[in-house]
DNA sequence: GCGCGTATCTTGACGCTGTCAAGTTACCCT
DNA sequence: AGGGTAACTTGACAGCGTCAAGATACGCGC
């Protein structure tokens, strides 16, 4: 809780990271600066280092709760179990791309290389990040638990591969490689179309 | 050509562009700094701004020279058509994946945020990359032209899901959150599956 | 051949960044 | 009450992109 003495903040690894997300949703991950982000939460600017070793630190404990914000999604997903596969799946690949596309530069920061790149994720995240995933799959594989499989496709592939095309069309929205957000629609829809017919035919 | 005198450089725009690449190559495309660059270049900080308005320039036409080789990609597996479908499909998904993992940062750096967010990438960018983009939707077409599509599917939105699909396998990858390469390969082999099964389905 | 315009390149400076080093403050525990 | 320690601050440095102003040399018209 915050004291009247304002030398010690008592709580500053909780704000600086709501802090950090406000910046991060105003100047996008260009803009979080350490030094703006330290003047935000009214402390100096090496403050933050006696909560996180370097900046790098801050963003992964940033993507992780991205992560956890992400899994509470399929959590969801999971839970709603009141129609059938096909309506199932356009609603979950729905909610995908607009949990990317409600708050870009949160999904940026999770999926980007910075963070990512020759391992240097936070061993934390990627625990967070990996049980993500295996949630993801299980969900998959629960929606295709009585469909037969063609031979030689296994659940854990094909969650794989759908989930790379998730976040291939997350990208290239995000990105602004695609400025047209209609054609996207389209498109996403074509895209649970192919995975559908994969399932349907036998 | 390079004189003997050397205020003059005489070809300092291509120059900055081929180092550029070995820049970007060796330290990534954070470490590619204007100055590093000008530095190598045998030139001093602010020549640069000569032959770009600014960094962000400067990177559009780096990209542009990638989309050029992607281009070529495309065109040698339009031009081969000496198997059938299921191989050709393979082969060039295997060609697009090694484009991208044998140089992560060109790839980074074309599709990535910092050069086309909010429309900034630059007007020439733009009409190579939709260019190849075309190509890439003409390809595809090509390989399904005697395939009857199931309804509702058109050829450019195959073709856009399809590319949804093969760069956010490339994503995973170079970004580095699927390490395993060898798992990666069967993913592919999955998604190429599945794109498969719709074409043969009827 | 000469001179001038202009494209090309240079140097200085500013504000921004992440972070090392060293000093200060206030809490907690004995 | 006193000392150890965690939290926080201030100073400093190298690196970054780029604005402003000055230096240089090439090329075209006379």
């Amino acid at each position: 809780m915050s004291r009247a003495s304002t030398y010690h903040h008592g709580d500053l690894r909780a704000t600086l990271l709501r802090e950090a997300d406000v910046l991060l949703r105003q100047d996008g991950i260009e803009g979080l600066s350490l030094r703006k982000l330290a003047e935000r939460a009214g402390v100096s600017r090496m403050a933050p280092y006696h909560h996180f070793r370097d900046k790098h630190e801050l963003l992964c404990a940033l993507a992780e709760q991205g992560f956890e914000q992400l899994e509470q999604l399929v959590d969801d997903a999971s839970a709603a179990t009141d129609t059938d596969l096909p309506e199932r799946l356009r609603r979950f690949v729905r909610a995908y791309l607009h949990f990317a596309t409600d708050h870009p530069e949160r999904y940026e920061l999770m999926f980007g290389r910075p963070i990512w790149k020759s391992g240097s994720a936070s061993e934390s995240l990627k625990q967070t990040a990996y049980r993500v995933f295996r949630r993801y799959a299980e969900h998959i594989a629960t929606l295709l638990s009585d469909r037969p499989l063609p031979p030689g496709s296994k659940p854990l592939r094909l969650a794989q591969a759908s989930w790379a095309t998730l976040h291939g069309l997350c990208r290239l929205m995000i990105d602004g490689i695609y400025v047209n957000a209609a054609d996207m629609e389209e498109v996403s829809e074509e895209s649970v179309r192919v995975m559908l017919r994969f399932f349907e035919a036998q």
